[in-house]
RNA sequence: UCGGGGAUCGUCCAAUGGCAGGACGUCAGACUCUGGAUCUGACUAUCAUGGUUCGAAUCCAUGUCCCCGAACCA
């Protein structure tokens, strides 16, 4: 990667996971699977597992997540390959689920003998019902008690076919009363005669994805299996399946993390849905340019670099966002404004004869690039008598601000001469056929013309002779609104997404252009070759994007804001009972805790301190041994407060010390004998190594006196002298950074509250 | 018996108790043989309300809003 740092919390993760030695290597995997192809939203997901896999010397396989022999073909397994490797990835391995099949059985005869799986015959509807709902437990299928002896024979002729579809199912044995429904007995194993693009007919039943998963994660020693937010409640059951089948015994196993998928504002990412747009005929296949498909984004003529600069853009993060597409299109701006010739091509031509042009044979050496660019190479550019202009260059009653050719004007042609409109030619109903121009010779190569007349502007153009016509395909988003999920996504097509053009013209110099060859058409966008469409004499071209255009944008209808949409779920969906709640609940249950709520009250704390302290037995325990030491009050505030930092999400009887601890160390604070800064470092301290808060105490360097204080904050306001200007020209929100400079350097022997009104005095002074 | 996640400029992502920062975008200017590029400047944010703290986007509490989960899909 480049010297720009990339980090997200995933990378954290593993910064975390290589510094405690949980693990010595990082192996990621892309487990698509093959039932459609990829689109930018994997495109995300690619550079995320690959990029990690290259930024830790790792590995990254591409695993083709096979398990559904119904919906499943190589037509898309070839498609996902090629789409990664243009990408610019390359796969450790290209491995298939399917290949596993035999071990995944294996293992799933082990839960059997078990007994952490049964065979069920209930049928999929009965299977909804037994389950139950969000709110509602489920209840035990009849057949999960059937006997290991029973189960494994059951198993054993599902697999060798006896069964039709449908007709039983191997389900893990687990808890049908779990809040997490995918913990209620699912499914790992179900009947399907089908064909197997991989695997042909060598098996009759498949394991479901929950089931397959984890299995080939453990099995390839992947260490951060890296999946979308929707898979958090699968979690669960993933670890379950890792562990019960001890698939990883002896080895480390790997642990799942979600990140946020992509949304991009007019597109749209559904496979399902795309897959429609192509079967309905709404684009011409899964490459059609407009489509968000990596195949599409290819022929449209999109690099992989700007997709990659793309995903590193925008980062990787858990909060569900829509991303606006304008920075996927800067993206290829920025890429090609650095990578793609310039040359030029008129799309509607407009005829220019420049009547006192009678030079033959004339070329131009016209550069490929702008100075600001600075690469090498230019191209001979025919000038002609006759020339074709753009339509839009010329307006014969020009309107304000428009700064190109109007009769009577003057404007540059892009690396020639000045020309003048002299006479506009109509035909018989008016309309504009071709231009008269006069042109000044002498202005040739930049210069002014002679007479000092206004040259308004700079316009493209191509010689009649010896331009070559050329099919142009104009493409625009697909959809014509930010979200074309909102409602049936046919409503909402951009009926102009597609504008074919055929009476364009590119210079000479383009007749032999490549296929898939990218070019910046001076002052209309960057174009390429079409890949499928184009031949050589019918050139077919694709415009990637328009130059950004500070001109057009004025005409532009202001995107309509984004509705927010209105939440019809979070009416009706009952509200989950709030931690005050379950606080409350739990002391009519429990009369201990009731007992501890009204001696917290007696003790003095106010009501909110009272119900913190009282809602379940371990906080009881921790505030009872506390305030028996320390102040009732200050107990419950360091309890509450202060606690759980340290503890960093583990419970309080997981940590390293206990409330009687914690009352030492609040009853040296309340004497005076420590700060409370000194008191939140060893509250630290003891969170993570325990030990005795009064011995610890001792140990502390003593508080620093006046002077020592005073010469360690002129020390510090010396070695940061800027910022100490800052805070005397008004910045005055440095004073905390000041603070936490002198707290630093005081390493604890100073007490925050008088540090910070001696360096306000301090920074005054100077 | 509901559970799991999330909320910071218009947009996306940072800041792991100590200067709310970057990018896209927008606006203004400079420059320009592309109304491009480049450069300069400006713009705009911690969901709300309390609390703890010398100091809170960050810790605690209460509330609000959003997403996910009841396929023999992945």
């Amino acid at each position: 990667m480049t010297a720009r740092e990339r980090t997200d919390f995933i990378r954290d993760i593993i910064d975390e996971d290589l510094r405690t030695g949980r693990h010595q290597r990082v192996a990621t995997r892309f487990p698509p699977e093959p039932n459609g192809y990829l689109h930018i939203g994997h495109a995300k997901s690619i550079c995320l597992n690959f990029g990690i896999a290259q930024d830790y010397g790792g590995t990254c396989n591409l695993r083709y997540d096979d398990t559904n022999p119904t919906k499943e073909d190589v037509e898309y397994v070839e498609s996902i390959e090629a789409d990664v490797r243009w990408l610019g990835f390359a796969p450790t391995a290209v491995l298939f689920s399917a290949d596993y099949f035999p071990r995944m059985y294996e293992l799933a005869e082990k839960l059997v003998t078990d007994g952490k799986a049964y065979v069920c015959d209930l049928d999929d509807e009965q299977i909804r019902v037994y389950r139950g709902s969000l709110t509602e437990p489920g209840k035990p299928s009849p057949w999960r008690d059937r006997s290991v002896a029973e189960n494994l024979d059951l198993l054993r002729r599902m697999k060798a076919g006896e069964f039709p579809d449908g007709a039983r199912t191997l389900r893990a044995k687990i808890d049908l009363e779990s809040p997490n429904m995918k913990m209620r007995d699912p499914l790992l194993y179900r009947i399907r005669h089908a064909h197997h693009h991989r695997t042909g007919d060598g098996w009759c039943i498949y394991p479901m994805y929950d089931y397959a998963h984890p299995l080939e994660d453990a099995i390839e020693d992947i260490t951060h299996s890296i999946c979308t937010l929707e898979f958090e409640n699968n979690r669960e059951l993933y670890d379950w399946v890792i562990e019960h089948t001890g698939v990883s015994a002896g080895k480390v196993a790997p642990h799942q993390y979600e990140f946020a998928r992509l949304s991009l504002d007019y597109t749209m990412m559904s496979k399902r849905k795309l897959l429609l747009i192509v079967q309905e005929g709404h684009v011409s296949g899964w490459d059609d340019p407009r489509m968000p498909t990596i195949a599409g984004m290819r022929r449209r003529g999109y690099s992989p670099e700007a997709i990659r600069a793309f995903a590193d853009l925008i980062g990787v993060a858990k909060a569900n966002s829509t991303v606006d597409v304008g920075k996927l299109e800067f993206c290829v701006r920025d890429d090609l404004n650095a990578s793609a010739p310039r040359v030029m091509a008129v799309l509607r031509p407009l005829e220019v004869e420049v009547t006192t042009y009678d030079a033959t044979g004339e070329v131009i050496d016209a550069p490929y690039f702008p100075a600001d660019v600075g690469k090498p190479g230019s191209r001979p550019v025919p000038m002609a008598r006759t020339i074709y202009i753009e339509q839009d260059d010329f307006q014969a009653e020009p309107e304000a601000g428009y700064t190109r050719l109007a009769p009577g004007r003057t404007v540059r042609l892009r690396y020639g001469a000045c020309i003048t409109c002299d006479e506009v030619v109509r035909d018989a109903d008016g309309a504009i056929v071709k231009l008269r121009c006069s042109h000044h010779a002498e202005s040739v190569g930049g210069k002014p013309p002679a007479d000092g007349r206004k040259v308004w502007g700079v316009i493209h153009w191509v010689a009649a002779d010896s331009s070559v016509p050329v099919e142009v395909r104009l493409y625009d988003r697909l959809f014509k609104v930010a979200r074309p999920d909102d409602g049936d996504f046919r409503d909402n097509l951009n009926p102009g997404s597609l504008e074919v053009i055929t009476g364009a013209r590119v210079e000479a110099s383009l007749a032999t252009a490549a296929p898939g060859s990218r070019w910046q058409f001076e002052r209309l966008g960057y174009f390429a070759v079409d890949t499928v469409d184009s031949k050589p004499g019918a050139l077919v071209w694709n415009r990637i994007v328009t130059l950004r255009d500070g001109w057009a944008k004025k005409d532009e209808v202001a995107a309509p804001a984004v509705e927010k949409k209105a939440s019809a779920r979070a009416a009706t969906r009952p509200k989950s009972k709030s931690p005050a709640e379950y606080r409350a609940e739990a002391r009519v249950r429990d009369p201990e805790l009731a007992a501890a709520h009204d001696r917290a009250l007696a003790k003095g704390l106010t009501a909110e301190q009272a119900d913190l302290v009282s809602g379940d037995r371990d906080t009881m325990t921790w505030f009872d041994a506390a305030s028996a030491v320390a102040t009732p009050g200050s107990a419950a505030r360091w309890l509450i407060n202060e606690v759980p930092r340290v503890a960093e999400g583990r419970e309080l009887n997981a940590l390293p010390f206990d409330g009687a601890a914690l009352g030492a160390l609040v009853q040296l604070i309340d004497a005076g004998t420590i700060t409370g800064t000194a008191g939140k470092d060893i509250l630290a301290e003891l969170a993570k190594s325990g030990g005795d808060p009064v011995a610890l105490a001792k140990s502390r360097a003593p508080a620093a006196d006046a002077g020592a204080l005073a010469a360690i904050i002129d020390d510090v306001i010396a070695k940061n002298a800027d910022k100490a200007a800052q805070y005397r020209a008004g910045k005055t929100g440095l004073l905390g950074f000041f603070v936490g400079q002198v707290v630093k350097a005081a390493a604890g022997t100073a007490d925050p509250a008088s540090a910070k009104a001696l360096i306000e005095q301090r920074l005054a002074a100077g």
